[in-house]
DNA sequence: GCACTATTACTCGGATAGTACGTGTCCGAGTGGGCCCGG
DNA sequence: CCGGGCCCACTCGGACACGTACTATCCGAGTAATAGTGC
């Protein structure tokens, strides 16, 4: 079970957008070389961020991407969901339905006891995912360091 | 992000096993027929249970796998790291070492904010999965079918 | 000086290879039971 | 009848192919700024 990096890369990404002026697009490859990452492979991340409304994208000279709403209002699930798909990580294959007593027309999705546990589990990580925004994640940076908010803003004009 | 299969196998296998005498043990090509699993696949992932001290294997005649402790303290959590490692989904790669700024020396798993939220939110999923155990989905099974632990029981001599 | 237009450079977007991990399978090593033989 | 030893079938365990999904890259379509031109 491994997490899409590009989720680290989006993350990041998405803080770094929230310092610059919302009317201004930064290309891919600025925002690339900050952590020197393969232009290409992000740019297609932020495609997937921007067909999730998270980002907005502008083609042409002075274009690039620039965050799609408020920093308080996009939560890292948001981002996470982007990338690595609605799907859950466990994917219930209703083994009960080739099993003793199993009914082709049950959604066993739902009735498994099992499937219904590890549920659970996942809705709890979905829930402290969703109770994170990216805005409380830059005021955390901006407390730790100060010149954060205007040195990125400067690197990334 | 995708989960293994094995683990949901592993867990039904953990269930059906609790029904059965302790002293039992069960081979995997009967564990596997229950649900109609490739034997060989199956048998890989309950070596990584037996690895964990969660089942005990015994070969030769009247050999397979039993349970290696009380389904009472083998919780959700311990199937799942024996099945996918003990790693998180998140791995932190530290770009901001690549950043402007950054220190080769300071470890970024656990200085940097974004890995912080994630780590949080994965701890979120790990406890909800450590606090329920074989016994729990167990009990839950019997209540909806008094008849399983019997028939299981039967299924597997 | 100004408006219009054609050019041009710039950016995203999807289509295309490479790689690692999960999936699936096989055969050999080891073990315990069962049968045979001798006492 | 009983004990011991040999044989054999059974089971796990690790080593070996296959498929899918993540990683990485490239080139073309579209766009907006810009420079040039005519009025």
């Amino acid at each position: 079970m491994k997490m899409s990096e590009g989720v680290e890369w989006a993350l990041h990404t998405c803080v770094n957008l929230s310092w610059t002026d919302p009317g201004d697009a930064v290309p891919a490859a600025r925002l690339a070389e900050v952590f020197s990452l393969p232009t290409a492979y992000l740019s297609k991340h932020l495609q997937a961020l921007a067909r999730a409304g998270i980002l907005i994208s502008t083609t042409g000279p002075r274009g690039g991407f620039r965050l799609g709403r408020d920093p308080a209002s996009i939560t890292l699930l948001d981002v996470v969901t982007a990338i690595e798909g609605p799907e859950d990580a466990f994917r219930c294959r209703q083994i009960l339905k080739d099993g003793p007593g199993g009914r082709p027309d049950v959604d066993y999705r739902r009735t498994c006891t099992i499937s219904q546990a590890m549920r659970k589990a996942e809705l709890a990580w979905r829930t402290a995912l969703a109770e994170q925004t990216i805005a409380d994640v830059r005021r955390t940076v901006e407390q730790r360091d100060p010149t954060a908010p205007e040195a990125t803003r400067e690197r990334l004009r």
